[in-house]
DNA sequence: AAAAAATTCCCCCATCGGGGGGTAGGGGGG
DNA sequence: CCCCCCTACCCCCCGATGGGGGAATTTTTT
């Protein structure tokens, strides 16, 4: 069985190939440290599964997933990651991944994915797992366009009026949407509010 | 030579592992993947190098990192970490590490760290040293502990008058402390004060 | 011990921000 | 076609914030 390392750490590359050379039949025949070269190579033979670290230097791993999957359907992707974010696991999903394996995981969930993809099935590793059985964290409303330019430059320091002259809008505007984001994300005052978007990834 | 690895990435520790295989006289006799373990077995045997991950589930590497050296300081350190932050490769460079070598370091670095540092040299990964060249970042300065703790409860929504209250001092006390930060990050207004503290991690 | 920094407290005063309302046009999706 | 969301605008009020000072006490560093 022929299997793709796509991931950018050589000493995780080193990790894995042990890791797969001491089970049979397992066989890492190709690793890349970017996404450019592993579409290459796929235009030329296909593995059976590809393991693809979502952190890449050239590209993210959801999008290369998405490629790989769009153009070669019949390979398995597993994706590896630090990330332990819903989701991130869940659009990896969308996209056509098999499996989903956090850096932390042990060495035998590795391998146990493998064999799980090679069997048509899913599978995440422990922790990856129970990210995604968590009760749906509480899903923060998503911040409206206008919302969003505003609350960026509330963090850059402007005040209400400079806003509103930057925007060509009224200052009673600029604080109803202020007001609007304080309601939304239930925060007494800006300062809690920039640091909930910031901590949130909202901007 | 005998070396021991602390890393709580299994995979990490599978690469660095084969790497000191392929290597004539570098043994990796131990591996741990938390602190306590580490300093339990160093209090029977030591070993002449320690690769050692910063970032640990029950310890940071830098704390560490000294605790070790003061104990045993004949037994070398050497870093282990995704973190390219000059200032954190300094402190773990005064804790007494002997060296410091980034998760992306290719493999041949982590062998020729170990060469070096039993010849009681210093050793950096190509980024770490990069990093270290780097000219000065515009260093900001830092935040005093009751700053910090000021601006922690700012960041919470509090306002100056909750914070002097759960502080038992008074509001001009702490609205001194904020001036005092506005003025030292020369920012307008807490949005950006706290922008920025999140941003280069001040809390 | 002297110098520097941190912490604490105080004044005044203009502006900004947050709480409470309400109104209304336009666009997208059910 | 209708409703909801987004957008935009308006009012009042007052407490919180930021800008300008100054100053005493403790802690830390040199």
């Amino acid at each position: 069985m022929e299997i793709y390392l796509v991931e950018d750490h050589p000493l995780v590359t080193e990790g894995i190939k042990a890791i797969f050379d001491k089970e049979n039949g397992m066989n890492c025949t190709h690793s890349f440290d970017n996404g450019k070269d592993l579409l290459a190579k796929l235009h030329i033979h296909q593995p059976d599964v590809i393991v693809m670290d979502i952190n890449l230097p050239d590209a993210n791993g959801i999008d290369l997933c998405k490629t790989v999957k769009d153009q070669y359907p019949s390979v398995s992707v597993i994706a590896l990651s630090i990330n332990n974010e819903k989701s991130i696991i869940k659009k990896m999903m969308e996209n056509g991944a098999s499996g989903y394996i956090l850096k932390d995981a042990a060495k035998y969930e590795i391998v146990d994915a493998i064999k799980a993809v090679m069997q048509r099935k899913t599978y995440f590793s422990i922790s990856a797992s129970n990210t995604l059985k968590k009760p749906d964290e509480r899903k923060l409303p998503a911040l409206t366009r206008r919302e969003k330019e505003i609350l960026i430059k509330i963090s850059d320091g402007l005040t209400n009026q400079q806003i509103a002259d930057q925007l060509f809008v009224d200052v009673s505007t600029v604080s109803s949407h202020r007001k609007n984001m304080l309601a939304k994300y239930d925060v007494p005052n800006t300062a809690q509010l920039i640091k909930l978007a910031i901590t949130e990834r909202l901007i």
